[in-house]
DNA sequence: TTGTAGGCGTTATCAT
DNA sequence: ATGATAACGCCTACAA
């Protein structure tokens, strides 16, 4: 129960007088050992219990089996299905898994990476933290040729593998959800302006009003920082308007939550008063008694399923992607 | 951008005409290495951009400054709080962290056990699946000196690390709290039978209705198989009793859920016909209309931390580990 | 202060 | 069918 080393391929050479070699050949059922004496050395291996050094075979073949995850949190339920799915296809190719969480943080973010570069990790899926604005480890990760992927939160860059979600599509049937139920005082509770993901909500919800020939408030359209008091503070500049909006899009599920607590502090009556929808299509409101009106969906299984595809690809050096692979799923709404 | 190897310290050392020992030790800041060679070393690498290759120097050290952390799903917000603060542990200690989820299926515990060991991970932290009876990898871990610790679904084994959360103090609570409001028909809605935590659950229910003097009326004593009509069923049998309960223990939040749904779709009002108490302390009750009256909080934070302390304990080779360790955190009730 | 040589465990190449 | 040798990149005892 103590220092025992494992058994080498060389031990096993030695205690049956033959090469090293032979015996490296012989485990690996190379067709020009004998039987008997691939029987042999089974046998031997057997009893030595002797287990592959991978460590040594990582560092010969210039390869882990292993791929770097990063993301920035899995309490969200979205990143936590998506490393599942991701888990699964590294399963079947036998890959193991290595985890990073960024907590949104572009230090540790970058931390990770470098980690994941020491480790020689076969290529890299990233979703970026919200306000990762820094792009340095693509440089240095293109000097290591170590294929990364994106996925969900992506860089806005040309030139990257990326796999994310259309937010245009679920936008426009959320606008039109409420505009076919009467609703022409539609708000935006979006989040940090400095997000691409911000950005996107906004642009696609002005579109969206547009095509419908409605008229774009600006006042219908605040912004938070996602903490639990900017959410408030979003729902309560919405409320003192002097024509309170009927209806909201919000930035995430989680922003909801905080926006529906708030509204009934405030007697305001969830679809009745107020209608909500926004992104994310988290599993828990079929648990609530006031859910939104509807919550749009984002596939995290597919995207992750994609990016992971996409990785295995480039780490097995399919032709395809020689170019930057961006693929795209649309967003959907679903009705509560 | 393309094949273009890595730098090695040998090309350095060509370049500079000196040895690749110097480069190395240059590199590595040995004191006996002039300042002079050491600058152009340091200049020379920077421009080449060297970068250690850790595969060979994991190989060489026997050492892969990884960590395997198995647990079932990470969608449980137990397992996510979990491995965040593994996750930070790790980091300090510069460690990575290899993830697998079990999903609660034996067979995948054994292979993610088996892949971890195939990448020579220092040491794994793991929580048991709930179904999990075999041990086996127990036994291939010992011989290939791999360190374990169990935190939260531990095994019932002696000689094994284990840090797991008593449930017998937030379950005495919870009946003293339901005493102390004039409640005396106390249910339990259990996890399977074969589980220990069920086991558990049952016998600490016990203990503290006859603690409090309280017959032990085994109607209100049911199981469930943790899905979703699994639990409805159990709570269908409890609210079908002639004396139905007016609190009931349950096995934990997410049952809890499905069981506060079942019970306002039949009319049963919340914490007024019926009280709720579960294990878990999932942080969304506080947006819920009708939480329950309480959930039991076992601390998924401070298990990881004390669990991977252990665990790099193993690893340093401290003393103090020579004997399995177990450290167990008293649950506790949080009242909602 | 620096260089030389050997080895970590495995496998591929070239012999025999 | 099997063996000897070299090499992957790095480190380090020993030598100079």
């Amino acid at each position: 129960m103590s220092g025992n080393k494992p058994t080498t391929i060389k031990e096993i050479a030695r205690k049956l007088k033959i090469s090293p070699s032979t015996v490296s050949r012989a485990l690996n059922d190379h067709p020009s050992i004998g039987d008997v004496t691939k029987d042999r050395v089974r046998k031997i291996a057997e009893e030595m219990a002797y287990e592959p050094n991978q460590t040594a075979i990582f560092f010969k073949q210039r390869k882990t089996f292993t791929i770097g995850v990063i993301l920035p949190k899995l309490s969200e339920p979205f990143f936590s299905d998506a490393i599942s799915t991701i888990e699964t296809v590294a399963e079947e190719k036998k890959y193991t898994v290595l985890l990073g969480q960024s907590l949104d943080n572009e230090q540790r973010e970058l931390n990770i990476v470098q980690s994941f570069k020491k480790h020689r990790v076969d290529g890299i899926l990233m979703s970026l933290g919200k306000n990762t604005a820094n792009m340095d480890y693509l440089d240095i990760l293109a000097k290591t040729e170590i294929p990364i992927v994106f996925f969900d939160c992506v860089p806005d860059l040309p030139n990257v593998h990326k796999v994310y979600s259309d937010l245009s599509t679920g936008m426009m049937e959320a606008i039109d959800a409420f505009i076919d139920r009467g609703h022409h005082k539609i708000a935006l509770i979006n989040g940090p302006e400095s997000l691409l993901a911000s950005k996107q909500r906004s642009e696609y919800f002005i579109k969206a009003l547009k095509q419908r020939g409605l008229a774009v408030d600006t006042n219908y359209i605040v912004h938070t920082d996602l903490t639990e008091q900017g959410n408030e503070d979003a729902m309560e500049s919405l409320c003192a308007l002097a024509d309170r909006p009927s209806a909201v899009v919000s930035f995430n599920d989680f922003v909801t939550l905080d926006l529906i607590r708030y509204a009934k502090q405030r007697g305001i009556v969830m679809n009745q008063d107020m209608y909500f929808i926004s992104y994310a299509n988290y599993p828990l409101w079929k648990y609530m008694d006031n859910p939104p009106m509807g919550s749009i969906e984002q596939y995290p299984d597919q995207q992750a399923q994609r990016a992971a595809e996409i990785l295995f690809d480039c780490i097995d050096k399919k032709e395809a992607v020689e170019q930057a692979q961006e693929v795209i799923f649309p967003s959907k709404l679903v009705l509560k």
